[in-house]
DNA sequence: ATAACATATTGACAATTATCAATCTGTATA
DNA sequence: TATACAGATTGATAATTGTCAATATGTTAT
């Protein structure tokens, strides 16, 4: 995969309002799947939607207990977020400025 | 607006292959937009649609030059979406750990 | 075992987004 | 002024993504 393709999936991940929220209440501590949906207006099947595609970004950690499934930020995953951002603006070797028209 | 919604629009921004590549031409200086055509294979108007909501996200500036358009990156707009990954971390008031079931 | 519960999966549909061809607008130049 | 060129806009279509109802899976308690 390239490093094009990688960078838009960590950010197509942030990428929806419902997620964010996700993510917002998480900053506080591990929340159980049932609270989430309690203070979000979607059904159970979208929440267990995004809480995968959080997951498999690598932005949230998931734990199971029993028939509770608990989510938390994952740190090294937000830290891979930021990286990615600042590798941005790093010019790489094979990305020269070319003359201009 | 949301907090969520500012938030999701900036990453649905960066959350997409061609964007991302654009950007990464746009680190090593300001590219006119024929340039970064060349290099990409899209067509002008869809081009022209990824420039436009790299700039209305605010992480792109553009500059018109006669008959060109000059893209540069905007350091302004990347502090933004760096500010924005941060405080999704940060604990707001109303978002107070909950017990769990 | 059975029932109740939490979450995941599936399949269908709606909404959004990316893409292109055609066309329009504005600018420079012959 | 006429022509050529760069980029934006429009409208149509394809691809992707978010959503839900129905159902499946796995777990706890009766």
């Amino acid at each position: 995969m390239t490093e094009e393709r990688k960078a838009a999936l960590m950010f197509k991940a942030l990428g929806d309002e419902n997620r964010i929220t996700i993510l917002k209440m998480l900053a506080s501590g591990e929340k159980c799947a049932c609270v989430i949906l309690e203070d979000m207006n979607i059904t159970q099947p979208t929440l267990s939607h995004h809480m995968k595609i959080l997951c498999d970004s690598g932005l949230v950690r998931a734990r199971k207990d029993g028939k509770w499934m608990h989510y938390s930020i994952d740190e090294q995953g937000f830290e891979s977020a930021k990286s990615i951002l600042n590798n941005l603006m790093e010019v790489s070797p094979d990305n020269k400025q070319e003359k201009c028209c």
